[in-house]
DNA sequence: GATCCTCGAGTTCT
DNA sequence: CTCGAGGATC
């Protein structure tokens, strides 16, 4: 059946007029028409597509109510890689960030495109032709996930370009959100139908444009804003930024009503201001200001420094800070035994998350702070992270308040507490006996970077130590599928995967096996070396202190810890048991020095492209080479990937060569 | 003995 | 990520 040339000249008219709408309407915020009359076009262009189905297109207005599930997302390689910015904490920062601009182009003052930093997640949109083909998320900033069907739920996304010249190619970089308002009628609705809420906008926007099933990004009204454009192909060649986001604009993309062209620092930090007064205000949330050099031609003198532009930066507004109360400080029982108190607090929502508790880490920290149970506290989210309590509002004090002393006995087993004249923690005596280190003992052997047994979590473990199960980690090795049945969330699939992780685990390397044996202040990086150094487990378990200490970065501390733990019997049985399991382990060989790599310590920061964190410290590891944690002078190279954090700022401070990846697998020679 | 650099350990929430 | 403390270095 063909299609009568007028319903085929009426779809494509109601598509404008729609589209038009959709762009009067959630844009531009001045609806031309009625609901009901924007209702009755969109209905008839929906008959007309279903009696002619050849008239379906992709980028129908009808298609934004989303389809049917699809597979899981495949991912999606972007032409030009989504860089991050560099971030400016307090004014000094931007100061800093204007002069080097400043230096750079041998300029007075320097004029900036500026606009606010919305608070959600970064995607791309690829049009080709004109018609929007693709959409994908950020993802790491080289890969990410093809969300298209979903984007074309977006009302505020144009399927299709018009209105002036429509270039081969064109991809709009810009933030997907979920306004303020949409966010507190999704959380009211989920409450009526006694759902789970969601904590913050950003999240409820993250879920929604991770559904599967496209209807229901649709019923979630997103809304998208953009500030850039990535690969093009047939764009006029624009001067300014300012210029490209009118352009974008003209296509009737949203741009933020916010944005503004400003002269030097002092309009940077006027327009700063200005939008932390109106901040509350805004529809939607932001959590900061972006600044970038308007001119072209300027941008690109500035350049890059390793995975972010020199020409940018976001201005981050200070970590939010709110007030709760100490319910009561509880006293967590670590590995070593160390007693940490941590403040249980009334919860509260701070940095787009709920707190409700926060380590105050040991006895002198709570003396300093002089935090008392019943204060009301300032609460923030240290690093963007961890909660932190940063101090106590004397005045808000209760009469009844209480002050903290740390217990003179153990909260898990009973046993004496003791604290040791030199050191800030205080200590549970009883060792292996107290059932909490015996429990953190086992998790910290089972841990990835120790045995890597996966599905052994803390619930887990809890059952097995408190039913008797299992009392040291080489009981692990005699658990079968009858033995886990029974327990807890311990279906039978569940139990022969978790049986099958322990059994994968036996094949190990010695460095491995050394470091999940928790031998105290021997890390990962002390394994190791104790590997390379004995080559075997028994020249270890048998070195005296003296042995000892001629490893390299072994002490007198050190090397007591290790002798004391072989000394003691327990230990040695659980060693042997291990061993009668099973446990076979990689002897290690010293690593082929090889040239440029040999010798030098490497700080990683940031995401990679291709390798995570930990294969690319492998690889520098077995060329010979040094990780570190932190930068200092003493640092040969930074390996930074996307989103690096303060090291990429410390490197530059002090100098420091700055890699990415490609540079580091050239170093590694591997790559040409 | 002082100083700098690392390592170890502990921690939150989704 | 941050703190405390062990080890190396001068």
């Amino acid at each position: 059946m063909s299609v009568p040339r007028d319903a085929a000249a009426r779809a494509e008219t109601l598509r404008r007029e729609i589209e038009r709408h959709n762009h009067q309407y959630h844009v531009l915020d001045r609806p031309l028409v009625t609901d009901a009359e924007y209702d009755g076009m969109f209905r008839e262009l929906q008959d007309l597509e279903a009696r002619y189905p050849e008239l379906l297109a992709p980028d129908s207005p009808t298609q934004r109510v989303g389809a049917p599930p699809g597979e899981a997302f495949a991912g999606v390689t972007h032409r030009a890689p989504m860089l991050s910015l560099n971030n400016a904490f307090g004014d000094d920062e931007v100061e800093a960030f204007d002069r080097r601009v400043r230096e750079a182009l041998g300029k007075d003052a320097v004029e900036y495109a500026v606009e606010p930093k919305f608070d959600g997640l970064a995607v791309s949109l690829v049009y080709e032709r004109g018609v929007f083909k693709l959409g994908a998320t950020r993802g790491d900033g080289y890969t990410g996930e093809d969300v298209t069907a979903n984007l074309r739920t977006v009302r505020s996304i144009p399927l299709k370009l018009a209105g002036q010249a429509v270039p081969a190619l064109l991809e709009v970089r810009g933030e997907v959100l979920m306004q303020k308002q949409e966010f507190d009628a999704l959380n009211r609705a989920q409450r009526e139908r006694g759902e789970k809420e969601f904590v913050n906008p950003r999240n409820a926007a993250a879920g929604a444009l991770r559904q599967l099933d496209s209807r229901v990004t649709a019923t979630r009204k997103l809304a998208f804003f953009s500030y850039g454009v990535g690969a093009a192909d047939g764009t006029p060649g624009f001067a300014r930024h300012s210029e490209m986001l009118d352009y974008l604009a003209e296509f009737r993309f949203p741009v933020a009503g916010e944005r503004a062209v400003v002269k030097g620092m002092a309009g940077l930090l006027d327009y700063y201001r200005g939008i932390g007064e109106k901040r509350q205000r805004l529809p939607y949330d932001i959590d900061g200001v972006v600044y970038k050099v308007n001119d072209f031609a300027a941008q690109e003198r500035l350049g890059f420094v390793a995975r972010a532009p020199r020409f940018a930066v976001a201005h981050k507004f200070p970590a939010e800070e709110a007030m709760s109360e100490v319910l009561a400080i509880e006293v967590q029982v670590g590995r070593t035994g160390a007693l940490t108190p941590v403040a249980r607090l009334k919860p509260v929502f701070v940095g787009g998350v709920t707190v409700t508790n926060a380590t105050l880490h040991n006895e002198d920290e709570i003396r300093r702070k002089d935090i008392h149970i019943g204060d009301t506290v300032v609460v923030r989210r240290a690093g963007d992270v961890i909660p932190e309590v940063v101090r106590v509002v004397a005045e808000k004090r209760p009469a009844g308040a209480r002050p903290f002393s740390m217990p003179e006995r153990c909260p898990v087993c009973g046993s004496k507490v003791e604290r040791l004249e030199d050191e800030a923690a205080a200590r549970c005596t009883a060792g292996l006996y107290c059932p909490a280190q015996r429990k953190q003992a086992i998790l910290h052997f089972a841990s990835r970077r120790a045995m890597d047994i996966e599905g052994l979590g803390e619930k887990l473990v809890d059952q097995l130590v408190d039913k008797g199960i299992i009392e040291t980690p080489a009981d692990l090795y005699r658990l079968d599928a009858e033995g886990l049945a029974g327990l807890e969330r311990m279906a039978e699939k569940s139990a022969a995967n978790l049986v099958e992780a322990i059994g994968r685990s036996k094949r190990t390397t010695l460095a491995r096996l050394i470091y999940s044996l928790g031998i105290r202040n021997v890390g990962e990086t002390t394994a190791r070396d104790l590997a390379l150094h004995f080559g075997d487990l028994e020249p270890l378990i048998v070195a005296d202190e003296d042995a000892l200490k001629r490893v390299p970065d072994v002490g007198p501390v050190v090397a007591k810890s290790i002798a004391q733990f072989f000394a003691e019997p327990h230990n040695r049985k659980v060693v042997e048991s291990l061993r009668g399991a099973g446990i076979v382990f990689e002897r290690v060989s010293k690593p082929p020095p090889k040239s440029g790599v040999a010798g030098k310590t490497f700080v990683l920061t940031g995401t990679l492209p291709h390798l995570t964190r930990d294969e690319a410290k492998e690889r520098i590891l077995q060329s010979g080479g040094k990780v570190t944690g932190t930068v200092s002078k003493k640092t040969d190279y930074l390996v930074a990937g996307a989103d690096p954090g303060s090291k990429h700022d410390k490197a530059r401070e002090l100098g420091v060569t700055v890699l990415d990846e490609d540079g580091l697998l050239q170093l590694l020679g591997e790559k040409a």
